[in-house]
DNA sequence: AACGATGGCTAATCAGATTAGCTTTAAGAC
DNA sequence: GTCTTAAAGCTAATCTGATTAGCCATCGTT
């Protein structure tokens, strides 16, 4: 018989194919073998197994998103930055929410593992932003995390079931974007400036920690951060 | 033979107890019969078959977590009752990391399943917190929808790997609600409102929708707004 | 033309979910 | 007290999907 001649590349790419289109619970060897039309076990000269392919998936997945956000970022700053991020972000999870829905559970130990190098990568793009946008590097892993937070919850719905929430989802998205704007770019004054509004900061928050000081930074090339990638 | 006597309950009780004490991805036929010490295909007679009692389960987390956060939120309003819906959440999803790893990738379509009304519920008291709050009735979706999106984006990175981000994760939480806290404080002020800062707001903004004003809401009991529980 | 690594295959195994069909308990009807 | 019967368990069997073992053909190299 005539062989197909495939690499690791190949497979991996199959499947997150198969992943945008029939779904993440999809992403079977069956179903991967059958669109590569080779046999099942074949494919086990090219990942270790399931786990494996999942895992590469998920890899591809986060080096993709991390170049585009990188390129859409050339150039820009502030609300800008932060719109092409986030724009670009949901552009990838609609267009790939398979390959989105990869990344999700996976762990981020090993240093030496692409995965993490890639969530890496993405999440200095997202601190280039931010420290483009004005925030402090004391401030820097909290808003970090924060904002991973926000795009990963976003992106994890988005990538779960398509965002059925009916058409003002564009507004939403919108919205999302100036809170956030807005959130940064007071975030880093002092408490009492934030605009007297119709709110009633009461005295007795439960438990936040005292406002606007973070000591103990986690030094530099945190790779903690990225303890899940997007 | 003695019978065990078990109820669906029962099931989902043990189903949710091992999630949380084994993870997720342990959450088997045969170790939920294991540990209710009856064999596998008795649970039948109880639950229709996994995907039921891993809804359940989802069904029981979001109910659960609802309670907890009506409970937290009397007598509360502002920055206090945002500190405490968070802090409910993340203390929920610490102590059950199981049981919220169930709620995620779960469908919310017919509006008679329990599970939808669970997470209607929690949503509502999210709802009630942003009126008390001081959100507008016309942003009131965009902000539950960005709320909800930081508030699952922060759970499911926690329920996944436990949140190996160092020491000074409680740091960055208490930034994350301050952060909230103050982009929903200054949202609902016209776009010039927010005092100057280190920032500059380009002009050329990508895609955003305009600032400020929602139209077409998508009227009220929108429970499409729950398209994922948490 | 031989060769050796590679890529593919069949057959078999294993794990976990699910179904079929039987048996016994236990709760209520008489 | 017995009788009946639905519910709750069980064993055995099936099915799906992942994985392993071991064989064979292909292809680039010598």
């Amino acid at each position: 018989m005539r062989r197909a001649g495939l690499s690791s590349q190949d497979v991996v790419a199959a499947a997150a194919e198969l992943a945008d289109e029939a779904g993440y619970q999809e992403l079977t060897m069956g179903r991967v073998a059958q669109r590569l039309g080779i046999r099942v076990p074949s494919l086990y000269k090219h990942v270790d197994d399931l786990a494996d392919l999942r895992r590469r998936v998920a890899t591809q997945a986060v080096t993709e998103l991390g170049e585009a956000v990188r390129d859409a970022l050339q150039g820009r700053s502030g609300l800008d930055a932060l719109t092409a991020t986030l724009t670009t972000i949901r552009a990838y999870v609609t267009a790939h929410p398979g390959r989105y829905a990869a990344t999700t559970g996976q762990q981020l130990t090993d240093p030496a593992d692409p995965l993490v190098t890639a969530s890496s990568r993405l999440l200095d793009s997202i601190a280039a932003m931010l420290r483009g946008y004005g925030i402090a590097d004391t401030e820097m892993n909290h808003a970090i995390r924060t904002l991973r937070c926000t795009i990963h919850g976003y992106a994890a719905l988005q990538a779960a079931d398509g965002f059925q929430w009916s058409a003002d989802a564009d507004e939403s998205f919108g919205w999302m974007i100036r809170f956030l704007d807005r959130g940064l770019r007071t975030m880093c004054l002092p408490p009492e400036t934030p605009p007297a509004s119709a709110r009633d900061a009461r005295e007795g928050a439960p438990d936040v920690p005292a406002p606007c000081h973070a000591d103990r930074l986690a030094a530099a090339g945190d790779a903690a951060v990225s303890s899940q990638p997007g």
